[in-house]
DNA sequence: CGCTGTGTTGATCTTCTTCAACCCGCGTGG
DNA sequence: CCACGCGGGTTGAAGAAGATCAACACAGCG
């Protein structure tokens, strides 16, 4: 099996009664729908670096991230690796495998998720009949495309300073928790997500420290002062 | 009205016999289904920097480009502005309409284009019963997926002569001519696409000349050594 | 105990930005 | 008709920002 690194089947998902299923891709569905699904939807849990997928693989699943967050990679044919995506909570991937397209990035894990894989036949025999699920499948694209162009306006463009504020910012909401915390992940990732060395990331997460614009409550948690970062971007 | 600037309206459209219906979004349609069309799908063209609609403008319609080319721009809080996709032959633009967000970008025309203006409500009626225009939607949102993440990866990674040689390659397969031709816009749209100034951007230009990677034939028309331009990218 | 991987920091060099001057083609108004 | 100004492009010189290379700290682990 080539998910490898951790894997832990947790057994098949009961869709019907999902604890996230108001949020997620199926919140559109009857009960009668239900019957409908004939092959097995499994519900996995994986640990940081699994692999959930790699580039060019043809995929025969879609996946739902009920918890955790995972990181989408693509590679340059000179090697470079740019992160152009991160998927979090009741995000979608894999998507492209439904219209019969490959992966078209390495899907790796960041922080422990729980998702449930998700045959295309199953999603292909309830979309028909079912305008509310098209929808949904339509919104989680929009979502996509919407991130992966502020990656390119936010994440991209300005100084490293400026890209790692807007990094933090974005990190402390979508976290969406009451303290502005957020786990951050190795020099080398930001980088990619950044389009910067490991060196830069690191020298300016040093200045930011100093500044007290960050800090280190334990290990990769840290603590933001947001209005600070805000005045980095608007300046 | 707001379309402003050298619009020309050329009728209402007869999508049934649509020169290009081949390749455009209604390709799945049936005979019947345009019987159901009454709100009338409108027939522009438009000249260089056209506006076609502006960020944050709640849609009413989306657009297919049957021929010619447009840029898809974004600001940042400071100012920035960034050209995050082009749109060309048979792309579909506004889709995030469909789903009752406002526009993402302002769309703007660089090169002469025709396109039809398709109301929301009509792709919703052809929605219900029509699975391939679904499939033919998520197939537009993939592409612009697609675009969007090789701009990141390609056209704002690396130095401003990689960017650029990468650029150039995407032009001139685009174009799909079968001489390597091309295009180039204003320096400051090149610069807002690759994530650099104007001036790096004319002297990455200047220094292409120099080494014949890049002859201009006329005004706004170069030739390119594409496999010099490879060279750069790969090395 | 030493090794390895990750992060940090310093010194140097390259690249890009910034600011400024300038050219040229074009259109406008005197 | 010509002078002028304007916008777009080019080029130079200076400086800033980031890349690169190298050394080192430190934790985790066999």
């Amino acid at each position: 099996m080539k998910l490898s690194l951790k894997e832990a089947w947790q057994g098949e998902s009961n869709c019907r009664n999902c604890t996230v299923r108001t949020t997620v891709l199926f919140a559109g569905l009857h009960e009668s729908d239900f019957e409908s699904i004939h092959t097995p939807i499994d519900d996995l849990v994986f640990e940081p670096d699994a692999l959930l997928y790699r580039a060019g693989e043809q995929g025969a699943h879609i996946f739902t991230l009920r918890q955790g967050l995972l990181k989408m990679v693509q590679y340059l044919p000179d090697g470079t690796r740019r992160i152009v995506r991160l998927a979090g909570n009741s995000d979608v991937i894999g998507l492209e495998s439904l219209l019969g397209e490959p992966y078209q990035h390495d899907a790796v894990i960041l922080q422990r998720s729980e998702l449930c894989r998700i045959p295309i036949s199953v999603v292909q025999n309830l979309c028909s009949g079912n305008p509310d699920l098209h929808q949904e499948l339509m919104r989680r694209w929009q979502r996509a495309l919407s991130e992966s162009e502020a990656w390119l306006t936010e994440l991209s463009t300005g100084t490293a300073r400026q890209r790692m504020a807007h990094l933090l910012l974005r990190l402390v909401v979508t976290e969406a928790q009451p303290q502005p915390v957020c786990q951050l992940f190795s020099r080398e990732d930001i980088g990619a997500m950044l389009g910067i060395t490991m060196e830069t990331a690191s020298r300016v997460i040093a200045e930011f420290k100093r500044n007290n614009w960050l800090q280190e409550l334990k290990p990769t948690y840290y603590r933001c002062d947001i209005p600070a970062l805000n005045v980095l971007i608007s300046a």
